[in-house]
DNA sequence: CTATTTTAAGTTGTATACAAATGGTACTTT
DNA sequence: AAAGTACCATTTGTATACAACTTAAAATAG
C-alpha cells in the first residue's frame, strides 16, 4: 500500500486535506460550477444546446452524474431538458428578467438588514482589485473580462450576506439574470457601460470604506436600476426607432459624488 | 391504431387531454410533490431515512426517477443524501430557522407590491373554506389536520404573488422552515394555536373581502413573527425554568379588528 | 408537384448490474 | 479487559444497455 493516499482516511505524511481524492461530491459540484461559469459567460448562449454525451466525453464520466448536475441547473433555470431534443441554455423574456431585477434590487436592500456582516480589510482588497480590472477595460471591447468580473463582484457581494438563505437566493438570481443583459452587450456603448462599472465600484469601495454597508447595497440597488433602465430603453428603441445614442442615462450623475 | 389514444398527439374523440398517458415529467412531479408533502407532514419526521429502494419499490420504478426526485429535494434544502448511509430528512437549526423566518416577513411584504394580483371570489371562497376548517380543529388535538391546513393556506397565498420567481422562492422558504414549527406543536397550547390560526384566517378574510392585498400580507406577517416568537420563547423558556404557560401572546390582542 | 407517411439519426429517460462508501459487529491482538 | 482490525450488510454513486421521444429528411401515394 503507498504512504501517499491510503482509503480509509488517515494520512501518514504531513500533506492531509491536500491529497484527499474527490469525492464524487466535490466532482459533481466542480463540473458543476465549469458549466454554470460557461452559461454566465455567454461560452453557452442561450438557446444552444449542451447535450448529455458531449459533457460525459469531456469531462470523462458516464451520463450520469452529468445528468445530475444538468438537472441541478434545470432547477435553477438556467437550462430546460427537453426529451428527445437536448438541454437547452435558457433565455429570459423580459417580463421575467424585469421581475428578477426588481427584486433583486429589494433582496440587494435586505442583505444590509437581515444578520449583516462586517467589512473587513480582505474585501477592500478585494474590491480595489475590481477597481482595478474595471479600469483596465476601457478602449478594446472585452465582453468576457467584463462578464469575469461582473462574477467576481458577484461573488464578494455575496459573502458580505450573513443569511445564508438569503444568499443562495441571491446567487441563484444572479446567474438567472445577468446573463441576458450580457447578451445586449455588444449592441451598447461599451465605454460607457465600462465607465459606468467603473464608477459603481469607485463608490462601492468608498462606501466599504467608512463601514457603511447600507450605503454599499445603495450603490448596488441603483446600479441593478441602472440595468434595467437601459435593457427597456434598448428594447424600446429597438422596436420604435432603433436609435443607438439615447441611452446616456445622464441621471447616472446625480449620484452623490465619493470620497 | 387505436382511436383512443394516438402518439402523434392529435386526438379523434371528445376527450382530449385527460387521456393522454402520464409524461415521464409528469411522473416524476407527481412523486416528487408527494415525497415533499409527506416532509412537510412530518409523515417523514426530521432526522428520519427514506432510503431509494423503498420508495422505487413503492412507487413501482427503478431508483433513477427516484433519485432524481430525492436530489431536487436535496437542492431545495429539504433532505441530505449521505452516500453509504441514506437520504436523511434535515432538521433545521434555530438559527437557519430563524434567519428563513426572517426572509419570509420580509419577502411576504415585498408580495404585495411586485406585480400584484387581483384578489378574486374564488380567493374569498377559498379562505372561507379555510376558515371552516380551523374552526373545526378546536378540541381534539389533530397535528396533521392542523399541517394541512397550513399547506392549503400556503397554496391560497402563493396564488396571490404575481413575481414568479418570487413565488416560486416564497414556496421554497415555506416548505424548508414551516415543518419545524411542527414539531414544536406537541409542546404549545393546542386551543391557543388553533384559535389564533382562526383569527389570522378571519382577519385575512376581511382584508380580501376589501380588496386590501398590503393588509392581508401585513396579517401573514405578524403571524410569521408570531410562531417566531413562540418558538423563541419555547425554545429559552425549555432552556431555563421550562415554563409552558407564558406563551400568551398578548400582544396577539392589539391587531386591528376586522370589520 | 404536393401532401402524407415512413424511416432514420440523435437525444433524453429508465432499468439494472456493479463499484464505492458508511456503520456496526464480531474477532483478534495487546 | 480494552483497543484495534477485519469483515459484512446496507446504502448511495456510477456506468451502460435499452426504451421512449423528437426532429428532419427521404420515400411514397395522390
Amino acid at each position: 500500500m503507498s504512504n501517499i493516499k491510503k482509503i480509509d482516511g488517515t494520512y501518514d505524511s504531513a500533506a492531509e486535506t491536500q491529497v484527499r481524492r474527490e469525492t464524487s461530491k466535490d466532482r459533481r459540484n466542480r463540473i458543476y460550477k465549469t458549466i454554470r461559469e460557461r452559461i454566465s459567460l455567454l461560452i453557452y448562449p442561450p438557446n444552444s444546446v449542451i447535450g448529455e454525451t458531449e459533457l460525459a466525453g469531456e469531462f470523462n464520466v458516464s451520463r450520469t452524474p452529468i445528468r445530475s448536475v444538468l438537472q441541478r441547473l434545470h432547477f435553477e433555470g438556467l437550462v430546460q431538458i427537453r426529451t428527445g431534443v437536448g438541454t437547452v441554455v435558457t433565455d429570459v423574456d423580459l417580463k421575467t428578467m424585469k421581475e428578477v431585477y426588481d427584486l433583486r434590487m429589494s433582496l440587494t436592500e435586505l442583505s444590509a438588514e437581515l444578520s449583516p456582516i462586517e467589512i473587513t480589510e480582505e474585501h477592500i482588497l478585494a474590491m480595489e482589485s475590481m477597481l482595478e480590472r474595471a479600469k483596465n477595460l476601457h478602449g478594446r471591447r472585452d465582453s468576457m473580462g467584463y462578464a469575469r468580473l461582473c462574477n467576481d463582484l458577484h461573488e464578494v457581494l455575496m459573502s458580505l450576506i450573513g443569511s445564508k438563505p438569503l444568499q443562495e437566493i441571491s446567487d441563484n438570481l444572479y446567474y438567472r439574470s445577468a446573463r441576458i443583459w450580457l447578451t445586449m452587450l455588444p449592441n451598447l456603448d461599451w465605454d460607457q457601460i465600462v465607465t459606468d462599472q467603473e464608477l459603481e465600484t469607485s463608490e462601492m469601495l468608498a462606501a466599504m470604506r467608512r463601514n457603511d454597508l447600507r450605503g454599499m447595497v445603495q450603490v448596488r440597488r441603483f446600479y441593478l436600476h441602472c440595468v434595467l433602465t437601459r435593457i427597456s430603453d434598448y428594447l424600446q428603441g429597438n422596436n420604435s426607432l432603433s436609435s443607438r445614442d439615447s441611452f446616456k442615462m445622464s441621471e447616472r450623475r446625480m449620484q452623490p459624488g465619493r470620497d
